[in-house]
DNA sequence: CGGGCAATCTTGTCAGTGACAAGTTCTGAC
DNA sequence: GTCAGAACTTGTCACTGACAAGATTGCCCG
């Protein structure tokens, strides 16, 4: 079942209500079919909505079962445990962060997607970094991760040539660390008082202008 | 870690095993004292040491209960919940935080502050940001909250005079964001491979100066 | 001195959770 | 067609947070 971007919300193939009347409540089996035919992503979804509200520490498998519409053992399947769940999702988010940064024109361009990814992949964001939640051995994320990390080296390399000579790894640092705080404290509500009405990738440029004083490009 | 220095670290009151065998019967009842004599600072420092391990998600109320040699409903008493004992621990993280901040010399040095603070107080910084692990309405919080907000702006005053003439709340974030952001990617391990055995502090310090072109002072 | 009150801590319980084990149903490759 | 394995279910266990109700203790006020 391709169908990878359609509105597959819930159940594919039974669109009523997982409580049709018919059998009320005897433990035998529900009428749902016994496959559900794309779970992985409907859990996938279903944790980056959870996560994106309330945060990592909110996620429930057996919450994210339901929603399903699922046993509660289901998504263990697919994601063995919570921590390959969330490994999963840090792995596709450094995927996604790697693939922006590759069309960014500069440094200051490649700082902008970086908080942009934050604000629109909230979820993988809020994940991505935190090496507590993460199978660390894990394949895919380290492959995943060490993608983006070149991207980001990659977008500092095409800074001034030199950063008045100095250690390319240092600059790589000092942009990383605006651009992840800016990041981490507008997602944690920390900013919202300052930005105000105002666009955040705005006031982010603009206040990277001070500290970058506009490169020659 | 300071190790505060009161010998507070376990029961006060008895030194010996909890076994005396004075009470034979009644198998209920363990022979240490009804009450632990300072058990709200026993489990925030058991807190602290757990979340500077493994993150505020590890914590679990019952585990710092068996820690303090008490049961298991104890900590309920003097935080409420989880989300009380964390409220209380970023509340004494701001105030920390504040008093660190007030004897900044100038700009970069609260800067450098900031990230000390974040590397001597792990488990508050940790918390301190994550508003969905806190207590929102808490007073305490607020107040303290309030006080190292102040500071951090009192901080940016003390920079050269205009920044360019720029807004100077935007100096703060850009400030707070690369401050932020260097301690956050650093308490995440994202930092050791480019940091390695330097001074993180010292690289931190190094870095801020390719944006702020060594301020005029 | 002593009575009572509030703070502190305990025991008991309930629903929710992650992890695992073992069984059931379906799919697709041969 | 069949059958091996993928996808999912049921069942269970230990653990957790939250709450309720009772036990113990320090201590204030008379």
């Amino acid at each position: 079942m391709p169908r990878t971007n359609s509105p597959d919300d819930d159940r594919p193939d039974s669109p009523d209500r997982p409580d049709t009347p018919d059998r009320p409540d005897t433990p035998g089996r529900p009428d749902r079919p016994y496959h559900h035919g794309d779970l992985r992503r409907a859990i996938l979804r279903a944790a980056l909505d959870v996560i994106a509200a309330d945060g990592p520490s909110a996620l429930s498998l057996r919450d994210l079962a339901r929603r399903a519409g699922v046993s509660h053992a289901a998504p263990a399947h697919h994601f063995k445990d919570r921590t390959g769940l969330l490994t999963a999702i840090a792995a596709e988010g450094h995927a996604l962060l790697a693939s922006t940064l590759t069309e960014a024109a500069d440094l200051r361009d490649a700082g902008v997607r970086y908080v942009r990814f934050a604000r629109e992949h909230p979820a993988h964001f809020q994940v991505m970094f935190r090496p507590e939640l993460l199978r660390e051995g894990d394949l895919e994320l380290t492959t995943a991760r060490a993608l983006s990390g070149e991207r980001l080296r990659d977008a500092v390399s095409t800074a001034r040539p030199d950063f008045g000579g100095a250690d390319p790894r240092l600059a790589g640092i000092a942009a990383w660390s605006l651009s992840h705080g800016f990041a981490t404290l507008l997602l944690s509500h920390n900013l919202d008082a300052v930005v105000g009405d105002r666009d955040p990738e705005d006031v982010f440029r603009t206040a990277t202008e001070l500290l970058f004083p506009s490169t020659g490009r």
